[in-house]
DNA sequence: CGGCTCTTTGACTGAACTCAATAGTCGTGG
DNA sequence: CCACGACTATTGAGTTCAGTCAAAGAGCCG
């Protein structure tokens, strides 16, 4: 079920009690609001009032120089805190921007505050959530500073599709990829005509099936080696399976 | 009074009562470490036990991709945390390591929650912190995607400026920038070659005066207008006098 | 059937990289 | 006091990856 998903984001960093699920899962029910495609649902120097949590679509993170360039800083699907730090600071000093029709939960200070302050699991979840989108961040310049634009592309392939399997999003190497080649090339550093000449490689070596919006990744392990891949950053909450035989290790 | 600048730098971002601060100052003559130039601190991978904060010298948060390529991803200045997120996070994502020779004040686990819990100021200060550090790494993202070679470095400049201005140690367009071109190259996503040449051209234009360890800006406005730099992102406390102003205005 | 958005292609250009060599600078030890 | 090595900065020449400019297809919708 869609709306479940900032539920299903949080728990995929610490565990939450079934009361802690229901307050998400009522959260959902509470102020929906719609986008269209294209819009911006927070703009560069706003102040920051409410919060807002991606339902369902695609929204970016991005900041504009004063002469027009433009450069993606994170995609945002549903689950996706838009603005963690809206309590403690005092602008926004970027932009939020929709991909896709995007839906999203709006929560003011106040109510976000009493939740926290009643639910000490979610709050927890809560800061986890922004240092993994903090460490997210640490690897974006990476790719940009020091990835090829080949594994810069495959890297980001990558990305989504895990962050989209934690909310069930992604299985069996699909999922849906909506983001046009002007938009990946403002989110890799590279020129839309570039961005298409890569995507046409990586095609051609069978790495990835693309085609808007739906994404393919036949072998999702080859895909991770070229990309350079290493999920750690993502802080992927051990699986209780795992967890489990890690004691028995022990 | 070097040793306060774990202080001075948290007071930047959220007031600080006069027992917090001394709480702080009392933090700085605790454990202290030092670390000679060129080690690191933190390996990518490590779990983390401890928390540092730099009171003296330059580190870099970094990190490598397994053939070597390496992204320096922020210099780490007096008053700077090197892992905020020791708390939630389990496993390093990323590595740290000295530039110049180095101390810091260790804090463990315990007695930071113990502190937090107790002051909660700090532990407001400390997650604008976080925060402020999130928005600086998108900055560098919007640089190294997005700005010509010879921005980038005016923008590092900028900015190192500014920080080192927060805790008292840049004044009069003076600073220390004791980085070699060698990690300027890595943390600009460029080569040392080219780093030399940019550099050049900024001393021809008398944009930077720069012998290491000391870096001079003879007009301050003139380098953060050719490297599009906005302080915003540094989220600054408004000053008591801006303060007092802005509500004149009301 | 336009009109819009997005993708694809071709030809040319240029910013930044590579490789390789040279030249300072500084501390150490003979 | 000088020689030496380690490190860093600088320079030159040739190369390439990615950008620019411009135009042509594709797909979709009213």
């Amino acid at each position: 079920m869609t709306f479940s998903a900032p539920a299903q984001k949080l728990a995929a960093y610490a565990s939450l009690s079934a009361t802690e699920v229901g307050v998400m899962g009522a959260l959902s029910e509470g102020r929906l609001q719609s986008y269209s495609r294209g819009r911006d649902i927070v703009l560069q120097g706003q102040s920051l009032k409410t919060m807002f949590i991606i339902v369902e679509g695609w929204a970016m993170r991005y900041k504009t120089l004063a002469d027009g360039r433009r450069q993606i800083l994170s995609f945002l699907v549903a689950g996706d805190v838009c603005d963690p730090y809206c309590f403690l600071l005092h602008k926004a000093d970027h932009s939020i921007g929709t991909i896709t029709d995007v839906t999203t939960v709006t929560v003011d200070r106040g109510t976000m505050e009493d939740i926290v302050l009643a639910h000490p699991g979610l709050a927890k979840a809560m800061w986890v959530n922004a240092l993994v989108t903090a460490s997210i961040q640490r690897e974006w310049c990476v790719s940009i500073g020091q990835r090829t634009a080949f594994e810069r592309l495959s890297h980001l392939f990558c990305e989504m599709y895990s962050r989209l399997e934690v909310v069930g999003l992604a299985q069996e190497g699909r999922c849906a990829f909506p983001v046009n080649q002007y938009d990946l090339a403002d989110a890799t550093g590279m020129t839309a005509v570039h961005v298409n000449r890569v995507l046409q490689e990586l095609r051609n070596r069978g790495l990835i099936q693309l085609q808007r919006p739906d994404l393919f990744i036949p072998d999702l392990i080859r895909l991770q080696t070229v990309a350079l891949f290493d999920p750690l950053y993502l802080h992927p909450k051990p699986r209780e399976s795992d967890a489990r035989e890690a004691m028995h290790e022990q």
